[in-house]
DNA sequence: CTGAAAGCGCTTACAG
DNA sequence: CTGAAAGCGCTTACAG
C-alpha cells in the first residue's frame, strides 16, 4: 500500500492545462487570473486534492509542526492542556505533534527533531532534565509550560505555585489543624518544589516548631493511594493533608474511604489544580485552583511569539491562583 | 526561524568522505564495510544527526504515520485507548497523528490526507458518518474501533455491547427494579444503539409491558448531569438507571447527590465501560466492563494487518464484556 | 499573470 | 561495498 498521494499537483496542472507552479499559486494564494484560477479550482475540487505536507515541509522553510511533550495522557490534567494548546495552534495553521511517556524521553526528542518541529512545548520538565536543552542546542525554540526550570534559557509560564502552597497552609492552619502532612509530587518538578516550599514557609511563619510530615506521591494516583493507606493506618495520623495535586488528593480521599476515615470529619484534605472533576458532588475537593487552560494557552502563545521574533527577550509568566473551599476540609475533631 | 535540519546527510557524507547514499545505507542498514560504517557513525554521532521525516516520506513509499481520530480527549475514555494504540504502533515504528474534535470533522480528514497517513483508526464514528468513507475513497485503509458501522467496508472491532445492555437489565431486573430508565449516548453511535437494544430486549423478554424511560445524555457529562437533575426532580422517578457509559453514570451519581437522593438506597445506577475511575471508593460504580485497552490494541493490530495485506478479507471482532458489581445498585426501597 | 527550472533532503535502483 | 544519479511533490525565485 504505497502512501503516495493518489493525485499530485502535477496531475492537476496537466488536466487544467497550466503549469504546476500555477496550481501551487492558486493553492497558496499567489496571483492568478480569475479564469485560470477557476479552471484549476474545478480540477482541484474534482479530485478533492490535498497537497502533500511532506513535500511542503521539505521545500518550504517551515514544517508547520509544533511538538508538545506531556507525561501521562491518562492523567486528567494533560488532556485539558493539550486541548487548549491545540485550539490556539490550529488557529494559526500549526499542527501538533504529541509526545507522551509511551516513548522514552530521549527517543521523544529524536522524534521531535526528525519531525522537524518548529518549536516544542514541555509540560512536565524536571529540574535536571537534559531534554529541553537537547532541543535548544539544535536551535529549536522551547517553551516550558506549567513546570518550569529556573535559569533555563526558554520562555516559561506557570501558576503561582508558592502562593498555592501558602494558601493551602493558611486554610488548614486557620481551621485549627496542627498535625499536618503533605503528599508530595515528583521530586525536581518545579510545581512540587514550589508548592511544598510555599506550604512549609507558611507553616513555619505560623509556628517554626510545627512539623510537616511528608510522604511521596509522585503526582501519581496509585503511588499516592498506597502511601495514603500506609500513612492513615499508622500512628499519629495527621488531621490534615495537603496534596500537591488533585489526582493525589483523589487517591487520599479514596484511601480514607477504604480505611473508614471520615472526610472532613476525621481528616481534612486539600488538593491543588482544580481539574473539573474536583467539583463533582461525589468528590467536592477543597483545592487551590490554577488557571489550567490559561497556562496552556499562554504556553502556546509564547511559542508563537518566539517563532515570530526569535531574538525577543525571554518571557516568564506567573499566573495567579485562587483558593476553592468545598467539602473536604473542616476543623479538627 | 527556518526549520531546516541543522545538518543533513549530505554534510555528514562530506565530513565522513563518503557518498550521501552511503550515509543513507548506514542509517537504514544497507551493506557497508565495517570501516566505512565506523567512520560514518562517528560523524553521525558527533552531530547527533536525525534524518528528516519529510524527506523520507517524500521519497519513500510510506510516511510511517497512522491517523487516530478521537472525539473529546478530556473524556477519560479516549486517553486510555490512545495510549494503548501508541504502544502497539510505536513498536512497529509507526507514528501517530491525532485528530480530535478541536478541528471540524471535514478538516480532520483533509489533515489526515495531507499528512499522508498510511491508515486511520476511527474511534467515534456514527452511523451516517461520511468521514471514514472519505478516506477509503482515496485508498486509505480505515479501521473502526470501539464504535462500528454495519456494512462499512473496513476492519472493525468492538465490545459485545448488546450483551452489555442485556447484563445491565438482567442485574437490575434481578434486584427487583421495575421502574427503569436509561441515559442514552450519541444517537447513531453503534455503542449507544447496541447497548440500548440489549437493555430493552432483555426487559422485553422479562415483561413486554415494562416501559423503559429514555433520556438523552450524548455520552457527555454536562448534558447527562442536566438531564439527570431534571429526571430525578420529576414525578415517577425511576428506581434504577442504566447509563450507556461510565461518564454519564458519574453525572447521574453527582446529580443524585445534588438532589439528596441516596444511591443505592433510593436509586440504583449501572454504568458501562468500567474506566479505572469507576473502581474508586468514592464512586464504586456498578458497571459493565468492556476490555478497553484490548479493543484499542486490536484496533491498531487490525490496521497493521491491513497494511501488511491490503487484500485480506475484512475482519470484524467482537470482544466479550463482563458485569462488575460494586456499590451503586441495590434492591428498590 | 504564467511557465520553466531549481532544489528541499532523503531512498533507491543502477553501475562499477 | 560504494558512488553517481534519478526522483519523490512541492514552493519559490526568475524570466517573460
Amino acid at each position: 500500500m504505497a502512501r503516495r498521494p493518489s493525485v499530485t499537483s502535477t496531475q492537476i496542472a496537466r488536466e487544467a492545462r497550466v503549469a504546476q507552479s500555477t496550481v501551487s499559486r492558486v493553492l497558496n494564494g499567489g496571483s492568478v487570473s480569475p479564469q485560470t484560477r477557476e479552471r484549476v479550482l474545478a480540477v482541484l475540487e474534482k479530485y478533492d486534492f490535498q497537497p502533500s505536507q511532506a513535500a511542503r515541509s521539505l521545500v518550504g522553510s517551515r514544517t508547520g509542526v509544533v511538538g508538545v511533550v506531556i507525561r501521562d495522557l491518562t492523567n486528567p490534567f494533560y488532556p485539558v492542556m493539550v486541548k487548549a494548546m491545540e485550539q490556539v495552534l490550529y488557529e494559526r495553521g500549526l499542527r501538533l505533534f504529541l509526545v507522551t511517556d509511551v516513548v522514552a524521553p530521549e527517543e521523544g526528542v529524536a522524534m521531535l527533531r526528525r519531525e522537524g518541529v518548529e518549536g516544542a512545548i514541555f509540560t512536565a520538565a524536571v529540574a535536571s532534565d537534559p531534554l529541553p536543552g537537547r532541543l535548544t542546542e539544535h536551535g529549536i525554540p522551547v517553551v516550558l509550560c506549567h513546570r518550569t526550570i529556573d535559569g533555563f534559557p526558554a520562555d516559561q509560564v506557570e501558576a503561582d505555585n508558592v502562593e498555592a502552597g501558602r494558601l493551602a497552609a493558611e486554610h488548614l492552619l486557620g481551621l485549627g489543624h496542627r498535625r499536618l502532612a503533605m503528599v508530595a509530587g515528583v521530586a525536581g518538578a518545579s510545581t512540587a518544589v514550589q508548592r511544598g516550599d510555599g506550604f512549609r514557609a507558611r507553616v513555619r511563619e505560623f509556628d517554626p516548631a510545627l512539623p510537616v510530615v511528608q510522604v511521596e506521591g509522585g503526582f501519581d494516583y496509585d503511588v499516592s493511594y498506597a502511601a495514603a493507606r500506609a500513612l492513615l493506618a499508622g500512628p499519629d495520623r495527621p488531621t490534615a493533608l495537603f496534596c500537591q495535586n488533585d489526582v493525589m488528593a483523589y487517591a487520599v480521599l479514596n484511601a480514607a474511604s477504604a480505611c473508614g476515615i471520615d472526610v472532613p470529619g476525621a481528616l481534612s484534605v486539600v488538593g491543588c489544580d482544580d481539574v473539573p472533576m474536583s467539583g463533582w458532588e461525589r468528590i467536592a475537593l477543597t483545592t487551590v485552583r490554577q488557571p489550567l487552560v490559561r497556562i496552556a494557552q499562554v504556553g502556546a502563545q509564547l511559542l508563537l511569539d518566539r517563532l515570530a521574533a526569535a531574538d525577543a527577550p525571554l518571557q516568564r509568566e506567573v499566573l495567579p491562583v485562587g483558593f476553592v473551599t468545598r467539602g473536604t476540609t473542616a476543623p479538627p475533631a
